[in-house]
DNA sequence: CAAACTTTAAACATTC
DNA sequence: CGAATGTTTAAAGTTT
């Protein structure tokens, strides 16, 4: 149920019979937010009284001089408070707070967080306001933190100095046990130093960066808070006392833990572990990715994962907020922690993690095929590829490709993007690949056949690639109108409801493209299609261009990820993949049976313009194929009143590869 | 920004 | 005549 409420909210965008718009813009905050609202931040890490732990019971010097130490911290902790709150407090009674910080016997690195927590501080100030004085208040707390060490360790070398020389009858074990202590203490002040960074850094930028220093004790308060909504969990973390540290390394652990959470969420926290890891509805266990973390990539201090361009980027949210303190307030109000907000969260994750698991499966993918093209032995790093790597950045996890690579290849039919699809089913989805040469759709169906056929979900692919897909999968390379409705209805679950439309689409494309050709038959007229006309649909230019990442990752909100990213590869960056040799045996034919007539066709698109090679291929390739390729094809095109196809060069003849079209064709021309 | 492409819708013409 | 096919035109969106 939680999840359908989330569903119907994220939907939100209108969706009109056209409402193509809406959809890339759900797809944005879609993979942005995710990504960044999907990560919890592991568990926090609380260094707790880093002298009060070591307390013994006996009285020696060295406890003596420890408990000096002690006090010494405790007022130098107060004075900081003191510092900190008027600092970040301005005209406000913080009274109160700075009392309950002095009491609690915590590590001066706790102070801050407990006595304004970041959330008072945002409402209190302008963002630019607060980011000033944050700096400012880290700069000064730090010059007095270093002063005060200083003096500590004046004073304990001061110290060890008087005892080592007064007491030289005393056993060496005794001195051995001063030294300790010292040492202790020094490497305490360290640490404390460290934290004390640490939270102020935190503090400072809402948009942590922890981790480094990490203790036993984590933060269970958020664990339950879910990845959501992050702000919140800062929120929460200041006040119950250890500062969450995210857990990077327990991550993994983490993530073999139960898969239950995800039921009780509504339950109290403070029980669940710090990631979540929710049973999807298939069963199947996500693996969340808290990898928000670290990352902190672009993240600015002023800036906040969830807000962007002026609005709330909260998936189906889009509420527009002037500046990050009203946008922090609206997301304090209308996405707090409440079933809605999780489950949206829940969502979320499922969509980061079809997002991770696809990634996954592409790139090991790439690693085959870069192998097998020798393009570089599958090295370590399979993200060579612009189109990846713009990928990657995308999300603003940064993982990418680490161990998950490894692990996901099992995934099952999963497509795409089996989660958001199922929201998006409203509306027609836009963003299809341009696809322009058959293999990547008929690798992409090959691939998520399965899905298609039964998600209702929009293929990637227009009405004339995937009717050409129809007609080439035949072994006679033609179909009636009507075989090429069922094959749309067979193989996709999609075009199964929505009928009327798509069949009048389908009708009005074959009319309208050149490429397809309507071959009077025995038993009446059927559909063929002519590869070169269909190849020669403007020139495949695009190379790993940024538009293309962008399609690629809106796309695959719908399922289409494999589909842009295959063309991507197939158009841009691997013009051999249209040399006979290596397209034929390789990807592209694997659901074709027609092999040649999609590789002839590539190569000799141009003959008839004479003037110039054809842009598309590389130069030396193509010539090789000319050799090679069928000129009779060509021919046949001819009969195609088409004024802009001169009659192609016969010089090069062809060989018997056409036949089958020359066959067919002619006849259509005459009829 | 313009041109090329896709999708939708719809009006018509032909055929079955 | 009505449904299935084909053709065309137009408008609105997308992508280059």
């Amino acid at each position: 149920m939680m999840v359908e409420s989330a569903s119907e909210t994220i939907r939100s965008a209108p969706s009109g019979q056209n409402g193509v718009g809406s959809l890339s813009g759900q797809a944005d905050g879609g993979s942005g937010g995710g990504a960044g609202a999907a990560v919890t931040a592991g568990g926090g890490v609380g260094r707790d009284s880093a002298a009060g732990a070591d307390s013994n019971g006996e009285m020696s010097p060295a406890d003596l001089l420890h408990f000096q130490q002690q006090q010494a911290l405790q007022v130098a902790r107060q004075f900081l408070l003191q510092q900190a709150s008027g600092l970040s407090s301005p005209g406000n009674n913080d009274s109160k707070q700075s009392a309950s910080a002095v009491q609690v016997p915590v590590s001066v690195a706790m102070m801050s967080p407990q006595m304004l927590t970041p959330q008072q501080m945002q409402q209190m100030l302008s963002p630019p306001q607060l980011q000033a004085l944050l700096q400012q208040q880290q700069a000064l707390m730090l010059q007095q933190l270093q002063e005060y060490y200083k003096k500590q360790q004046e004073q304990l070398h001061l110290q060890l100095l008087t005892q080592q020389q007064a007491g030289k009858q005393q056993p060496k074990e005794a001195l051995g046990n001063k030294q300790l202590a010292f040492q202790q203490q020094l490497l305490q002040m360290q640490q404390l130093q460290q934290q004390h960074l640490l939270n102020l850094q935190r503090q400072g930028l809402v948009s942590l960066q922890p981790n480094q220093a990490s203790g036993p004790l984590q933060a269970l308060p958020q664990a339950a808070v879910c990845p959501t909504d992050l702000p919140q969990l800062w929120k929460g973390e200041g006040a119950p006392g250890q500062p969450p540290e995210d857990s990077v390394k327990q991550e993994g652990l983490d993530l073999t833990g139960t898969a239950t959470t995800a039921t009780s969420f509504a339950a109290p926290p403070k029980v669940s572990p710090p990631l979540s890891h929710h049973t999807l509805p298939n069963g199947q266990p996500t693996v969340l990715t808290p990898r928000r973390d670290s990352s902190s990539h672009e993240e600015t201090p002023g800036s906040h994962p969830l807000y962007g361009h002026g609005e709330c980027k909260w998936p189906g949210c889009e509420t527009l907020c002037e500046d990050l303190g009203q946008f922090i307030k609206h997301l304090n109000t209308e996405h707090a922690l409440d079933d809605r907000s999780t489950a949206q969260c829940r969502v979320q994750m499922q969509v980061v993690q079809q997002l991770e698991i696809q990634l996954a499966k592409e790139s090991e993918r790439l690693q085959a095929m870069m192998a097998h093209l020798h393009m570089r032995p599958s090295e370590p790093k399979p993200f060579s590829q612009p189109v990846t790597i713009s990928a990657a950045d995308s999300f603003p996890d940064g993982l990418v490709h680490p161990p998950t690579s490894a692990a996901a290849p099992v995934t099952p039919l999963r497509p795409p993007g089996l989660g958001s699809a199922s929201l998006h089913s409203g509306g027609p989805a836009r963003r299809r690949s341009s696809d322009k040469f058959c293999s990547p759709i008929s690798s992409e169906l090959a691939q998520n056949h399965e899905f298609y056929k039964n998600a209702d979900v929009r293929p990637p692919f227009t009405y004339a690639s995937l009717i050409r897909q129809a007609i080439l999968e035949t072994p006679d390379r033609q179909l009636t109108l009507n075989e090429i409705y069922n094959w749309f209805t067979r193989m996709f679950a999609y075009f199964r409801r929505n009928t009327a439309t798509w069949k009048n689409a389908v009708r009005h494309n074959l009319s309208l493209h050149k490429c397809f050709v309507r071959v009077e038959n025995v038993k009446g007229a059927v559909w063929t299609v002519d590869e070169r006309e269909y190849q020669k649909r403007r020139p495949p230019k695009m190379t790993g261009s940024p538009t293309l990442v962008k399609n690629m990752i809106s796309g695959l909100s719908y399922g289409a990820l494999n589909a842009s990213y295959q063309a991507a590869l197939a158009e841009s960056s691997f013009p051999l993949l249209n040399s006979p040799g290596m397209l034929n045996p390789g990807s592209a034919s694997s659901l074709l049976p027609l092999s040649h007539d999609d590789v002839g066709a590539p190569g000799e698109p141009l003959p008839s313009n004479g003037s110039s090679s054809p842009p598309r291929l590389s130069p030396p390739q193509y010539s090789h194929q000319v050799q090679v390729k069928e000129e009779p094809t060509e021919a046949e095109e001819d009969r195609r009143p088409g004024p802009a196809l001169g009659p192609p060069n016969p010089s090069t003849t062809g060989p018997a590869e056409d036949r089958d079209l020359e066959e067919e064709l002619p006849g259509e021309e005459l009829s």
